[in-house]
DNA sequence: CAATGGTATATCGCATACTATTTTCGGGCA
DNA sequence: TGCCCGAAAATAGTATGCGATATACCATTG
């Protein structure tokens, strides 16, 4: 994993192998290759991927503050397991910071902004139809990170964009059905007129359909008048 | 700094260095010991400690995580510096996140878990009254804190423990008069009286004044009829 | 005198080695 | 047979050293 004299000779800035490892253990436990309580240990991954223990640690005190790994004192680290009642409250949080996010974007109402929603939101329905469950999660997560980053508070994109990542492991565990995913897929369509129609209280309403769905009952958002039904009945 | 044999004989576990030193260095930049821009120079802090880089470099590692200081690679490491804009931004996402916990806590409508809120809000009038700066911040990071650990959302918990450490920071940056000091801690205990008479759009708009205060415009929530005016008024 | 370039210094990134703790596992004992 | 204890193995925590890169300083030039 040496830098070959090629990479040194170009002189780009590569990332440091912190980073490098960073993201590849974040995108096997969030591709499901590493699941939930799997051990992790600093020195085989460290073997694995030809360098020494220490950026393996700072990769992983990374993964653990982003809430994916569970670093247990002079013991070895896991995968995190997120029980149902967890799965309920980061589904409210996330709710939260979504309607956060929304409300700015249809404070916002701008074109140019809700542009990348509508390109994530079309890139999933089509990996959807071509049965890409993996390539879906990743657009339905590039939805929604859109819509945190398009808020204009760098903050919450920050926030969001961390809190995805819990979000996104949830995903792969649920095993959610086909039938849903298709439902989602359509809900995203659906908020994007709804915010472009600048109707807060129904991206709200929807938002809760779309994120807490079927966790069961607790933190519902009042229900507003004029709602979500059907899209374009305004 | 090496463990004393009677340290070791009494057998606590103490924590890591890594702890130790995140712990101090927080403390330092949260007290006002350590200014925005400030340089932090691994070694430095290594040999104050009496202890390696190592351990430092994962303490560093988690305050970036954090938000409080700002690693540049191959360089130096700062703490943090917070320009307007962003002090607005999380003004707002605060607001969001309190008015989230605030929501649950009166759905919950449990005394026990308002206690806590209690008894931070009389620490932090006393800490004031006696003059003692520091520790009505203390106080008031304990009552929001408490307000989040309340909600029963154990990720909204977690959330917003993170990310207090950055309002944190600004507190003291800001360096607020004490006069709107005597006005925030009154507001506590308004929050609280309103969160026990149920009134949940009025917990809103109060939130909104005792966080957004005078920032300046932007990402209100909607006046809310019966509305925040004096307490007690209902 | 300002701008530019080059060298010295400061500082970090990572590897390696050692230590301390936890975990595992097998054998003796009730 | 089941349990406890101790030794061995596994594993993380920390120290140290070297190499790479960024920063700072100074000289040279226009």
């Amino acid at each position: 994993m040496a830098l070959s004299p090629t990479e040194r000779a170009i002189g780009l800035m590569r990332q440091s192998y912190a980073d490098q490892v960073y993201n590849h253990i974040k995108a096997m436990i969030l591709s499901g290759n590493l699941r939930q309580g799997d051990k992790i240990v600093e020195d085989k991954i460290a073997k694995r991927f030809g360098v020494s223990r220490t950026p393996i640690r700072e990769a992983l005190t990374r993964l653990q503050l982003y809430g994916l790994v569970h670093l247990q004192p002079r013991s070895y680290a896991e995968v995190v397991t997120i029980d149902s009642s967890e799965a309920r409250d980061i589904a409210d949080v996330r709710f939260h910071l979504e309607r956060m996010a929304f409300g700015l974007l249809v404070e916002r109402n701008d074109a140019a902004t809700i542009e990348p929603l509508q390109r994530a939101a079309a890139d999933a329905r089509r990996a959807l139809d071509g049965g890409d469950r993996a390539g879906y999660f990743e657009h339905d997560s590039t939805f929604h990170i859109a819509a945190a980053e398009g808020s204009g508070n760098g903050e919450l994109a920050l926030l969001y964009r961390r809190f995805e990542n819990k979000v996104q492991l949830l995903r792969i565990a649920q095993e959610v059905p086909i039938e849903r995913l298709e439902i989602y897929a359509q809900q995203h369509f659906d908020l994007i007129d709804l915010v472009v129609a600048g109707r807060r209280a129904a991206v709200d309403e929807l938002l809760n359909v779309h994120i807490i769905h079927d966790l069961g009952p607790r933190s519902a958002v009042a229900s507003a008048p004029g709602g979500y039904r059907t899209v374009r009945d305004s």
